[in-house]
DNA sequence: CGTCAGGTTGATTAGGATCAACACAGGTGG
DNA sequence: CCACCTGTGTTGATCCTAATCAACCTGACG
């Protein structure tokens, strides 16, 4: 189900106004999005966007995650990103999706109608060249993923993607009593699988091999512990850089 | 070796002025472009940017092909693009470089301090339209490889990277006799191997395969002859788009 | 209490990696 | 001119990681 929130959430005090795409928009320009800006919620397992419909809107993650993916004939079925809050849904210029957009968890997107935004776009420099750095770190993310993908063990791919979340989750939301820090999965064990090129069997054979070798603490199936970062770091196989 | 080209060239009869980071440039802006721009080459196999180090400019391939790669320490390695012409090096506003980027033929780069660059993206909306739009194909095209890295099969694997040289290639240079298209690879194995997340037995072996299933036919090693496009379209493995 | 989604664990298989030998073309230098 | 070398590619034998197939567990919920 999907429900129009209250429109009444002010940009000044949102969640991610200083990393998503209006980031670097002034007080003028910040009106003109707050004028057109609506929000729609979806709940866990809900398609946000299909591959091939026309795309409506595009949108900010204000809260909760989403997953870009690509379907084979078949069924075998490739993650090819996480959306997490701040991060941008959509492409200015395109007219149809080419991957679906699924919800993951509870989400809150900030959307705007895709030709108002293109408009946004070519009269607001600002939002031109937030959305051009986004697209830039996207891409990084993305070719990031390609080394895993192509050249990382089962064992690496579980470890780079705690890291990967420990980096991601905001602050707040990472616990760390001593050196333990702590993790939660917004992802299930098949949507991780997706993710990173593996079947839900093997990512849960390797957690429980790193849970045995004390390398992580599992509470319940979505709440990690992380003993030591610097060893699960180890793990993850760095590049060269 | 690397050398300084004639400067003469000019933009209006560039190969790559209508799809390079330029194309949609008027002719004041190109102006400025050309006033700026100076060529350089490397030969085949030479280091065009070292990871890590400062990024002195930014570029646009000329003539040749180029990978962008990274590498881990104990020597895996996985190539993240594969540049080829009007396609554009480097990433404004990024210090230092994050990636490899090798020539894998002789190459002819189009190059732009980065400095002068970042200032023409800011008084340019043309170039920074273009560049918007280059890095969303860019990032379309990495999600597309993801999908291959994660999820194809060997055989799958060849048959999709074949598809692309032959849809990337510049329409005069496939030569299509009859039904047969016939294309140049521009990598060796070792560098399909790379590209497509595989070792160098198995990339030979499935050429092998597709050889003797009439599928494919060689003439030396760079030289590939398509039978039925289609038929090797089936192959490639395609995804619910 | 039964059902169902999500998760774990075990047994077996298979696809691609690894190790190894050899083929071939293009230099290079005696 | 030819012997040699080197880089690139092919093919064979074997191994191993992760996929597949299958059984079972756990907790939530009607």
């Amino acid at each position: 189900m999907e429900r129009v929130l209250d429109p009444l959430n002010r940009c000044e005090s949102c969640p991610i106004r200083h990393r998503a795409v209006c980031a670097t928009c002034d007080t003028d320009e910040l009106a003109v999005l707050e004028s057109i800006k609506y929000y729609r919620s979806f709940e866990a397992g809900q398609p946000i966007i299909f591959s091939g419909d026309q795309m409506e809107f595009v949108a900010s993650i204000v809260k909760g995650a989403a997953t870009i993916e690509q379907i084979m004939e078949d069924g075998r079925k490739q993650t090819l990103g996480l959306l997490l809050p701040s991060d941008f849904i959509g492409r200015p210029g395109r007219e149809n999706a080419i991957y679906d957009v699924t919800a993951v968890t509870d989400i809150t997107l900030c959307c705007f109608r895709r030709g108002k935004f293109e408009t946004l776009i070519e009269t607001t420099p600002h939002i031109a060249q937030r959305l051009l750095a986004i697209s830039l770190d996207e891409l990084d993310a993305a070719r990031d993923w390609m080394l895993l993908l192509g050249r990382k063990t089962a064992r690496e791919k579980i470890a780079t993607f705690l890291m990967m979340i420990v980096r991601r989750t905001t602050v707040p939301a990472v616990v760390s009593t001593g050196n333990t820090t702590q993790i939660e999965l917004p992802l299930t064990r098949e949507a991780m699988a997706d993710y990173l090129g593996l079947t839900i069997e093997t990512v849960s054979r390797q957690f429980s091999a790193l849970r045995k070798e004390g390398l992580i603490a599992l509470q319940g199936k979505r709440i990690v512990d992380i003993p030591s970062i610097s060893h699960l770091r180890a793990i993850a196989g760095s590049s060269t850089d």
